[in-house]
RNA sequence: GGCCCCGUCGUCUAGCCAGGUCUAGGACACAGGGUUUUCAUCCCUGCAACACGGGUUCGAAUCCCGUCGGGGUCACCA
């Protein structure tokens, strides 16, 4: 049986790259009629918040991507995060230090920077030096006394190591490459590397899917196994995405498009934006002079309120954004790997069946969200109403919008007559006009189409027809119009147009048929005359 | 800089391992045209790539070497 995991490390929100790897473990496993863990890799004390975890796994639940074992639906492998399974890491840590594999050392930091500056100006890589004799408790003690740091280290066997990668084949790495790295801290948690293989281990891993950027690490883990006795998984480092501008896909990137846009804006008031941010004058003062960054809430709120675009980067933006999982997902599962036909719109089901992980391949892929659109555009026509409807709610939840107040009956009314539209935040600014006690023009379509000539004469015989309508839904509207443009030899667009512009204020709105059926005979009256008047 | 990985249209990729069927296929983007009461959708057409230089071979996108370019990694982070 395959068991694949992913293994985030709860330091904020689940990033797409993260959202990716995931994924991937999920269709092997899937795939492979096997099992899918997930486990917390929290042995930073420093750097994991409590409500990481609960965010990760939030993003991956709507994802889809649902794990076998792991937090909240629990599995005979528990606990699954190492912060409390430190007792498993310590039996093991025992064995490697009563075996000679593993050995204490006391440097300080500014030692060790030393050496590895050193090792720079040498042009070599750097590799910490063994001692001869390694340290007894006795040093340990007093090691501890004089207030140095005492950490464990890894003894690496003096021989390269080739790791057997499905995605890139044989990598040799030269014996001295790879030096003794830490695999205890001086506060007694076990470094990553070290957690990681034997939880691998314990949970009877069978296959790891991770990025590249783990490659280098590799050896380090094998060695351990081999020291512990373990079996080896398979491996497979799989290609990184990156941004458009080059390098790792970061939320910095989020950062450097808001200062943009705030510098660009001018005039706007930087305390309210703080406010808004949820963070003090000074902390946007020093964002804005790049002293330092925002957390992910914060930058949102303030791009939202200021209606700026960031380019989305954690699986929440996406979310925020208007993206619906099925697109996200599809899309995600084709950097990196295709399914050796010309398939590219896959649900889920689809993308398992295909699934196959010699079909990973090696080449970095850029995130394209232009070509992201286009998936969620044909995802959401294709995805069954009802599913379509709750992410719709989920969406119009987490934006808070007034839309939300609607019931289910108009809300998937609106998503039906708004077919076609590429994001869920298309069809929520489509439908805004429902929900505004009072219409505010759009400057540009009064100017196009409001200040024409013969427009007022034309929306006046269109409302004295719309009022005499008897029954109001979308056929009769519709006919109505129609009658008007023969009448009047005008096309559709003349009548139609200056309508929409009234009852909504710009030039973009779902079939005014079907518009002006939602917004109601009276408040369409109504909104034609505020129109006329405006306009008079 | 050391080490490791990678290099097919602007982008995601098929083809490469088992060389000929490749005047290199698909999708997105872009350009032009069409449908439509707006936006969007939809339909048609077009543009567009084997990084470069050497080999091996009757024959190279495919195998080998080099150059250049890109990415990763060099933490008591994971």
């Amino acid at each position: 049986m395959i068991v694949t995991r992913f293994a985030p490390s709860p330091t904020g929100y689940l990033h797409i790259g993260g959202a990716r790897t995931a994924l991937f473990c999920f269709l092997a496993a899937r795939k492979g009629s096997g099992k899918f863990i997930l486990r917390m890799e929290d042995t930073d004390q420093k750097r994991n918040t409590p409500t990481a975890a609960q965010q990760v796994m939030k993003d991956l639940a709507w994802l889809g991507i649902m794990w076998d074992e792991g937090p909240e639906v629990g599995g005979e492998n528990g606990p699954y995060y190492q912060s409390e399974r430190l007792d498993i890491y310590n039996k093991y840590m025992q064995q490697l230090l009563d075996s000679g594999r593993a050995y204490y050392c006391f440097d300080t930091p500014e030692e060790l920077q030393i050496q590895r500056e050193k090792a720079q100006q040498d042009k070599r890589t750097y590799t910490y030096d063994r001692p001869e004799v390694l340290p007894d408790v006795a040093a340990v003690e007093r090691a501890e006394k004089e207030g140095r740091p005492v950490v464990v280290r890894f003894a690496m066997p003096g021989n390269d190591i080739v790791v057997q990668d499905v995605v890139r084949g044989g990598v040799r790495f030269g014996a001295a490459e790879i030096g003794d790295f830490i695999i205890q801290k001086s506060d007694g948690f076990p470094t990553y590397h070290f957690a990681c293989v034997v939880d691998d281990e314990l949970m009877g891993v069978t296959h790891i899917l991770r990025g590249q950027e783990h490659l280098m690490n590799t050896p380090g883990h094998i060695a351990l196994q081999e020291a512990l006795g373990f079996r080896r998984p398979v491996y497979a480092h799989m290609s990184v995405t990156i941004s458009e501008g080059g390098g790792k896909l970061s939320k910095r990137e989020r950062g450097k498009v808001l200062r943009q846009a705030i510098k660009e804006a001018e005039g706007l008031d930087h305390a309210e934006l703080a406010q808004v941010g949820g963070v003090s004058v000074e902390e946007f003062a020093g964002f804005l002079n790049k002293k330092n960054e925002l957390d992910g809430p914060n930058i949102t709120a303030i791009a939202e309120h200021i209606h700026v675009h960031l380019p989305e980067i954690n699986v929440v933006d996406f979310l925020h954004s208007g993206y619906i999982p099925e697109a996200l997902v599809n899309f995600v599962s084709l950097l990196g790997w295709n399914p050796g036909d010309n398939r590219e719109i896959m649900p889920i089901e689809e993308l398992i069946e295909a699934f196959d992980i010699n079909r990973l391949n090696k080449t970095n892929s850029l995130f394209d969200r232009k070509k992201l659109i286009s998936f969620n555009t044909e995802h959401m026509r294709i995805i069954a109403p009802e599913k379509l409807l709750e992410h719709f709610k989920r969406y119009l939840e987490v934006v808070e919008s007034p839309i939300g107040k609607a019931d289910d009956k108009t809300l998937a009314h609106l998503l039906k007559i708004c077919e076609g539209a590429r994001t869920l935040e298309d069809v929520a600014t489509k439908s805004m006009f429902l929900f505004v006690d009072k219409v505010e023009f759009d400057e540009k379509a009064v100017k196009k189409v409001l200040q024409k000539d013969g427009v007022a004469e034309l929306m006046k015989l269109t409302q004295s027809a719309l009022a005499a309508l008897e029954t109001w839904d979308a056929h009769s509207l519709h006919g109505a119009i129609e009658k008007l443009c023969e009448e009047h030899q005008v096309g559709m667009g003349k009548v139609a147009q200056p309508l929409r512009v009234a009852i909504t204020g710009t030039m973009v709105s779902p079939p005014i048929d079907e518009s002006l059926m939602l917004l109601g005979k009276e408040r369409t009256l109504k909104r034609i005359d505020d129109t006329l008047e405006f306009i008079s």
